[in-house]
DNA sequence: CGCCCTTTGAAGTTC
DNA sequence: GAACTTCAAAGGGCG
């Protein structure tokens, strides 16, 4: 349901023509983002305003302007969590946050207008709280399990192709009309490929710049807390399909490509 | 209901 | 240090 207002909302934006002077777009991004600032500004809505929103298709002229006066020092992280604009020719060039699902600190935010937490921060299961009547059910471990899922997940940030997938599938799904998540990642993924090294760069160090902003926040974090918070398929097909899909990719993009890749390999200019 | 699929990349683990 | 594994997002498919 939100994520159809999500791509409601990518939609919307994508058609929202970057603001000129948008120079002039403070963000409550930490000095690392505000560095990285682009000369030209991108409009962009604070999916997090979007996500606590009862009716979240706020104008994107009023969301510039509430986070304009979103107070920096205050734990309220919401404004990391911005959405832009973004297309090819015009990529984010700040540290992106809209899709820093580990950054939302919704729930649990003193004085936060709307403590909602955020979808992305989730208990381990990806499932809401238990129901009231459901706790009377609860043994010890559960108890104690529950209060591991009460703690919110941070999760991993983006890498460079996770911040590309992002940005690009509302505009493959308009153009396929394809839904499938599966489908459409291979086809981002091929468009992965045919990015030159200059558009590939820019998401690397979008990626970079996530990565390190995540260091700052959660210092303490490490990718092994997630682990075995997920589900996984079995080994022997994800081998299967990792061997195939990630050893020979050189080799891929030479022969067995269904469509000319002319372009270079995927390996990451940092 | 909940995992699978599918992609790349980063980071963790294993040997 | 190479090889392998897990998880980030996403949403339809399917058991």
């Amino acid at each position: 349901m939100y994520k159809e207002t999500v791509y409601s909302a990518f939609n919307l934006l994508m058609h929202y023509p970057p603001a000129s002077g948008a120079g002039q777009h403070p963000q409550p991004q930490p000095p690392l983002h505000k560095a990285n600032q682009p000369p030209h500004g991108v409009p962009q809505l604070s999916l997090y305003e979007h996500f606590n929103s009862p009716h979240p298709t706020p104008a994107p002229a009023d969301i510039s302007q509430k986070q304009v006066h979103r107070p920096l020092q205050t734990p309220d992280l919401s404004g990391f969590y911005s959405l832009t604009s973004g297309s090819m020719g015009q990529l984010p060039h700040t540290v992106s946050w809209f899709t820093h699902p580990s950054l939302m600190l919704g729930s649990g935010v003193p004085g936060h207008p709307a403590a909602i937490p955020h979808p992305a921060i989730v208990p381990p299961s990806g499932k809401q709280e238990l129901q009231p009547f459901d706790r009377n059910l609860k043994t010890q471990a559960e108890s104690k399990a529950e209060k591991e899922a009460k703690k919110p997940t941070i999760k991993k940030p983006l890498n460079a192709f996770m911040l590309y997938m992002k940005e690009m599938r509302a505009k493959v799904i308009a153009e396929c009309t394809l839904k499938e998540s599966a489908a459409i990642n291979q086809i981002l993924g091929r468009r992965w490929h045919a990015l030159s090294r200059e558009e590939q760069a820019k998401y690397y160090e979008l990626a970079r710049k996530e990565r390190q902003l995540h260091m700052q926040l959660y210092p303490g974090w490490s990718a092994r807390d997630n682990y075995g918070k997920k589900k996984r398929r079995s080994r022997e097909k994800h081998q299967e399909s990792t061997t195939e899909t990630n050893w020979p990719r050189e080799l891929k993009d030479g022969n067995g490509q269904e469509e000319s890749l002319s372009t270079s390999s995927s390996s990451s200019p940092a």
